[in-house]
DNA sequence: AGTCATTCAGGTACCATGTACGCAAATGGA
DNA sequence: TCCATTTGCGTACATGGTACCTGAATGACT
């Protein structure tokens, strides 16, 4: 293989793609990809290490780097394949609320399937064919509302905001009790409990108490709360937009 | 020292507080978590290893593990210490866009100086007290309103989301060039630059290109930005206080 | 003062990780 | 048939968290 330059995953073309002399390749990034977002789903990213992906594969785990060239592009190829599974319409329907909506429970649903994909699509830049696809859905909801470019950009971002770190709430804690190794029940009332316990009796935060005490929402179901708070930066939006603002 | 249950760090009594027989502590929580701070601003989160780490200290690695239990717990410290750097008042002003502004901007502030701390704070559910002395003040910011609860933690919801996310944005591809050993300005262009002006010039995406080439916000100084999105933030929640309505 | 349980310092060691390197096997064009 | 090219993958290295163990320090009790 020539000297790779080092640049984006997207622009460096698959090796079956080539013809002339050599061996054939016996996997495929789509292969190696599929696996480790299989491991990654039952056992955690954590789990999902070069040598574990091709034992799973039957080959060595130098073999991988034959397809990738290193191990941050596989988690880039992992997060667009999980983003690839969002199912939306062709283009917009004309209700940008609708749209969004369904925009936003397709991400949920996304995200709870794979509870990594939160966490690693939030902590590098990434720009995968299928992330284009879905923000550019995003953007197009607002179509015909008369808004610029920013003003859309900006809103896209509220929504993504919110979708993402509702997700994270929701899966976080039981993330962390798996990384610790405790059953999600045990780590609620052994692991953080006991501190959760002693601040609240210490009193030292009575709003922090308030939320934790006699919240509604907190005893809602999931699906539930998350509508809510959708519902809410739904809401937001629509009343800072001035053609929508007379309703 | 008797078999640790385990339990949240922040109920784990510190070495020194202890009285009794046994060889006294020659170092402590704070003086670790502070090294562990100085070398991951410097360098990464990832060059904050415990070898690291006791190097700095003159001591051996092992040593750190009779101060804190596990790595993910000098974590927590370490969120927590940057978090105490938010300097606010004791008690909200009355003005609650203006305490809201303020503490969005010392986080911001946090978050440049410590790049590492968005990452972890949304990466792990933690709960230090210095993030509930911040997480108070917030929620605080809406006492009298006559906002319920519920409402109120929407709202700061809303707003963490924000900041936390545009705070992201602010150094995520810094951040990324960094890790990758690329200086921000070969990266930008060598590295994601081609891809971009491909996906740009395939014209398959028209909003996102427009988003690119026809922003104006793009180009302003990311203060500006921060504080441009948090507005919107401020407004659309503004907007949906029934009591601050009609205005 | 002497004894001793207790605690700290930190070296050694084990296992897992990403990945550089090199060589043999496979493959299609000349 | 030859050979440049590419794949498969074993070996090896540097680096990581941390379990375990030994020896030194220290205060309480006799």
């Amino acid at each position: 293989m020539a000297d790779e330059e080092p640049t984006s995953i997207w622009m460096q073309p698959e090796a079956h793609e080539r013809s002339g002399p050599g061996r054939r390749p016996g996997y495929s990034r789509e292969q190696i990809t599929r696996t480790a977002v299989q491991i990654a789903d039952a056992e955690g990213v954590e789990a999902a290490t070069m040598r574990r992906i091709a034992g799973e594969l039957g080959t060595g785990a130098m073999s991988l780097y034959r397809y990738v060239p290193r191990r941050d592009d596989l988690f880039d190829l992992m997060i667009d394949l999980a983003m690839s599974e969002i199912e939306l319409p062709d283009g917009p329907s004309g209700d940008w609320r609708g749209d969004l909506t369904l925009l936003a429970r397709q991400t949920r649903a996304a995200g709870l399937r794979h509870p990594w994909l939160i966490a690693l699509l939030t902590s590098r830049p990434t720009l995968g064919p299928n992330l284009l696809r879905v923000h550019e859905f995003a953007l197009s909801a607002f179509n015909g509302t008369g808004l610029d470019i920013d003003d859309i950009t900006g809103f896209v971002g509220m929504l993504n905001d919110y979708v993402h770190s509702a997700i994270r709430r929701e899966i976080g804690w039981l993330e962390e009790a798996r990384r610790t190794g405790l059953d999600p029940e045990r780590w609620k009332r052994d692991y953080m409990g006991p501190y959760v316990r002693q601040v609240v009796e210490s009193g030292a935060f009575p709003l922090f108490n308030r939320s934790v005490l006699d919240s509604r929402t907190a005893h809602l179901a999931p699906e539930e709360r998350f509508r809510h708070g959708l519902d809410r930066i739904l809401d937001a939006i629509a009343a800072l937009i001035p053609s929508l603002r007379p309703r």
